[in-house]
DNA sequence: TCCCCCTGCTAAAAGCATTTAGCAAATGCA
DNA sequence: TGCATTTGCTAAATGCTTTTAGCAGGGGGA
């Protein structure tokens, strides 16, 4: 408790130089004109009391903190989102960073208190999170570090990363075509609202787009589109037991697999075999997904990846936005053609 | 970018005083001597510039930096173990700190690289957090901040945070007992090894002594012990599937959510209803739980109480360990008696 | 009047690492 | 030998805040 730290004096008199040299030589610095011996002299000693930086002191003469701030909405309601923070953790390691987390839950005032505490620390960069791909509400205070918005978009911060929704969108319904499904699908989680992109998230917007334009072009349309406001279980099961009801659908394309998981639900109790009787294709590839029996397949969000790429792209001061591949998780909701 | 921070000296000048006057002020000291006026005009002369203190520079100064780190190994593979850091982030807040998340994989290198970044960054406190409640490898550093093993216990730092799975265990029996249900109980997910504690989790072997004792309290013996290694969603259907075939139970006590949605899906496929046909309790209070039909009774895992108790240990320098009660969260999967 | 204490404030050091400017000795070249 | 370079290293400044030690002036008591 009381063992004083050691510091580049301690290394630097037990080498017998100055602080100036230890300093060079531990930093690695380029063009120094030590000897070899010096090197020696100060990484033995270095080694020998175990000396290590005070980052605080550091920090305060160079302006570089190897800290970046991560500050979202939510970390983890979805339990889905926190793969957004383990990608970033990961790049962040990689790059040799440490990461403060940080949460508002969407409130201005705890968004300030957030990135003013960010910056009282130095931080090198800070990453807005959004648990829903959406418009984020960034503080406006002056922020003079690097900023990229993930899983949602800015004005003010013009680099972003974000699922690329459109491509997802059209893969869903290529799937279904190579499963040999042209008709009978139902699509499961519309909302005229959302598909417009008036809310909740643009990009939920872009994967709508992605279906209708590879609907379209493999001239295909829904034998009906059933809508609701949250995409849970218990609305998924609602909607897929009235439309049994009504008539029979070929496949279900689910908007996420929280729907697909209410609408398994409501099948079994009709009877009716996936993918047999009914296919189903989903978005998100959520843990619940490999539960079902048989395996939903589905379209993932890369959360991990777009965390690690935040964070690239954060450090490499990257000025243009991101799309991320989403891809497509096979499982066993499909028939093989 | 080029905008110079402003530093207390900028508020002393515009104040008409010196830095350590200024210095006293903000810091709020208790017993200075300096008047109101002085008071009141570093006050005005701060806001007016925004002015906010370097922390690298303060926790240089003063050894408190008023941040704390949180090495997990696994911080959100199961998706569940967030709500540590949930409730962490939200202690930490609440005293006014910012947390350091760092991730190890359980990798001893990893553990040890993470330690160190903390260190060097002259952290207030440590929590280890175990995604498994378990003995936690903590390297063989000097670590001279108090340290909270969170979700799991060292030999080495004794204040432990970790739910009462004692209590938790008893509560389920209770729960069943509550529902008229006295026999015919099946229990899924037993295994020798870990009940001995031997493996993966000290405090799961807890839960089983709660389990035991209550049974014996209430002169109820298991109709069956149904054994597997993982408690994954394909093990309680095989499980379940067989035990069916064998003999229907009256109830089954699931150890955890994941493998009492396998169970489900077993019923459901043998045309069983939950509860009126089988009852079901578990344990964990997953996502899942609340998507189930009907939904899951099950004993919670207060994860995010846990996570905030821990840095609230952490800061009053606590020096025994805690046991947090795990609440009873009623849904539809026992029968209202 | 002299001494002491209180009030209100400040100069300077400390905390630790990095970096600029520059010194002394050795070497190279003519 | 004489001058310019190069080599190998260091003193001191810098970044920003906190804290210690202490100064100047006014008032009170003896």
């Amino acid at each position: 408790m009381t063992k004083k730290r050691v510091t580049l004096a301690d290394v630097a008199r037990l080498a017998g130089l100055s602080t100036t040299a230890a300093s060079m030589i531990l930093t690695g610095r380029p063009d120094t004109r030590l000897s070899a011996d010096a090197h020696a002299k100060v990484h033995a000693a270095a080694a020998s009391l175990g000396y290590r930086p005070n980052v605080a002191a550091r920090a305060l003469r160079t302006d570089k903190s190897r800290l970046i701030a991560f500050i979202s909405d939510y970390v983890a309601t979805t339990r889905f989102a926190s793969g957004l923070i383990r990608g970033a953790l990961a790049g962040a390691e990689a790059a040799k960073h440490v990461m403060l987390v940080l949460e508002t839950g969407g409130e201005p005032a705890r968004e300030i208190q957030a990135v003013e505490a960010a910056l009282d620390r130095q931080v090198d960069g800070l990453i807005f999170a959004a648990m829903r791909a959406r418009e984020v509400f960034v503080p406006d205070l002056p922020i003079n570090v690097p900023t990229v918005m993930l899983n949602g978009t800015s004005a003010r911060f013009p680099v972003s990363v974000l699922p690329d929704e459109y491509r997802g969108g059209q893969r869903a319904v290529e799937l279904l075509r190579a499963a040999g499904i042209s008709d009978g699908v139902v699509l499961l989680g519309h909302n005229a609202e959302v598909e417009a992109g008036l809310f909740r998230s643009e990009t939920i917007a872009r994967r709508f787009e992605g279906i209708r334009a590879a609907m379209q072009a493999a001239d295909m349309r829904f034998m009906a589109e059933l809508s609701c406001w949250n995409w849970e279980p218990g609305h998924g099961y609602e909607l897929t037991r009235k439309q049994i009801k009504a008539a029979r659908p070929r496949a279900i394309l689910c908007l996420n697999d929280r729907l697909a998981f209410g609408a398994y639900q409501a099948l079994a109790e009709a009877g009716l075999r996936v993918p047999e009787d009914v296919a189903v294709v989903s978005f998100d590839n959520d843990e619940l997904a490999s539960y079902l029996r048989p395996g939903l397949t589905t379209i993932g969000l890369p959360h991990e990846d777009m965390g690690r790429r935040a964070v690239e792209l954060l450090l490499s001061e990257a000025s243009a936005p991101e799309l991320i591949e989403m891809p497509v998780i096979e499982r066993g909701s499909l028939p093989r053609p």
